[in-house]
DNA sequence: GATTGTGGGATTGTCAACAAGCCTCACCCT
DNA sequence: AGGGTGAGGCTTGTTGACAATCCCACAATC
């Protein structure tokens, strides 16, 4: 049999992957707030699965760092400290400047395109002063580029550190603001990638994470 | 009660944890050949537990991305393609420098000093031509340096990876050699961070890792 | 009255058995 | 001969029950 188009491999989810994607979100968006334990048997039973294969599923949060595991006590969503927090940043810069410059290099219009048109819709969610749209499209900008880098373990790291990105921001509510400034740093960072200036980038990028630090920290004194 | 010293909290590691340990050196050394099967009965057995805590210790693994799961069909080591190799070193570039950057801006004196304590210890191995200290040592300057960058997230994104490169070590067997001049290049990226000159720093350390892979890569074909 | 034992209740840790799915290989039909 | 097919065996996936541990409240003691 010829085909012309190739067949990925069915990879079919286990309920550990499934069960912690679940889970990921709803600390992520602070259902599961920051310190509180997590009881095996009532989200056993709000899944509809047996504590074996949430016990699993909990292990890969665990490795991911947004569980902290205590034994014969159980496991706790991780609260994010001042230290966290300049981590988060700290560690997004590494690898939100690598995977820049990995786009840089590939010198690839389209990614470069794709990037300009999150912009913009961010730019229309603060025109509209649509506050959920603009932290999502400003996430997803930065999703975007490491994505673009085309580097699977870049894209697997910043997975986890926009998680814990999104933790802070729901965690200090509306207590902070998204200011449009933030939609012109990203397309001065596009800039500075289109023309190939590899300092100009990294340094454009890690302005951005200082700006987007003071902001939380100033909110959170 | 008042004391002088602090006390820890006693952080008793779970048996997921302690076992997802031993499983992560197996395969750093390739007594889990990379794309075997792990069986969970013969795991079991070997670590006289069930199972169950057998399980949780994969889900770990499957997270940090040294297993591949399929469903039904059971989780494999992860095989390394020459993608995969050009990867760990784009993604070690990033974390490295970054950490470099991190020791650099805070002037660490101590730090400097472990690390040419480090390097020296290497060239010992490299006079005395021993080829396992030679890469023992090698890998713990690496992850001296991120440690002493004080970063959890970049220590443990960069833990991985370095079980990641031992594996590429390993699979290779002796087909690859590690030069002296590697010696050299460690000690100007401490001179580099020593100066505070960011750029060089960073230049350095790319080099470095180009060179690494040049080597593996060369060897492979 | 503060501190130290002690029991109840609840939670996690572990296990062994059961269910479900995949691979192999012999068998049969065309 | 070649390919479908189904039973068997083995592996993973899931479950419910049992054991171990911890927390908390209460009582006993100095």
């Amino acid at each position: 049999m010829v085909i012309g188009t190739r067949f990925e491999p069915v990879h079919q989810e286990s309920t550990a992957a499934l069960i912690a994607r679940q889970l990921r979100e709803a600390i992520m968006f602070g259902h599961l707030a920051p310190g509180s334990q997590l009881s095996e048997a009532e989200l056993s039973a709000q899944f509809g699965v047996s504590r074996g294969p949430l016990r699993e599923a909990m292990q890969r949060l665990v490795q991911e760092g947004l569980l902290r595991s205590e034994k014969n006590r159980g496991l706790f969503v991780k609260v994010l400290d001042a230290d966290d927090i300049r981590d988060i940043y700290v560690a997004r810069s590494a690898i939100e400047g690598a995977a820049a410059l990995l786009v840089l290099r590939a010198d690839d219009a389209e990614a470069i395109s794709e990037m300009r048109a999150v912009c913009e819709e961010m730019n229309r969610a603060v025109k509209r002063r649509d506050k959920v749209l603009m932290s999502d499209s400003d996430l997803h900008f930065h999703e975007i580029l490491v994505r673009r880098s085309e580097s699977p373990r870049l894209r697997r790291m910043h997975e986890t550190l926009l998680v814990e990105t999104r933790m802070c921001m729901t965690a200090l509510e509306d207590k902070y603001r998204l200011p449009a400034a933030v939609v012109k740093e990203h397309f001065r960072i596009i800039d500075a990638i289109e023309q190939g200036d590899e300092a100009l980038t990294l340094r454009r990028i890690e302005d951005h994470m200082q700006d987007a630090l003071t902001r939380l920290t100033a909110v959170g004194s």
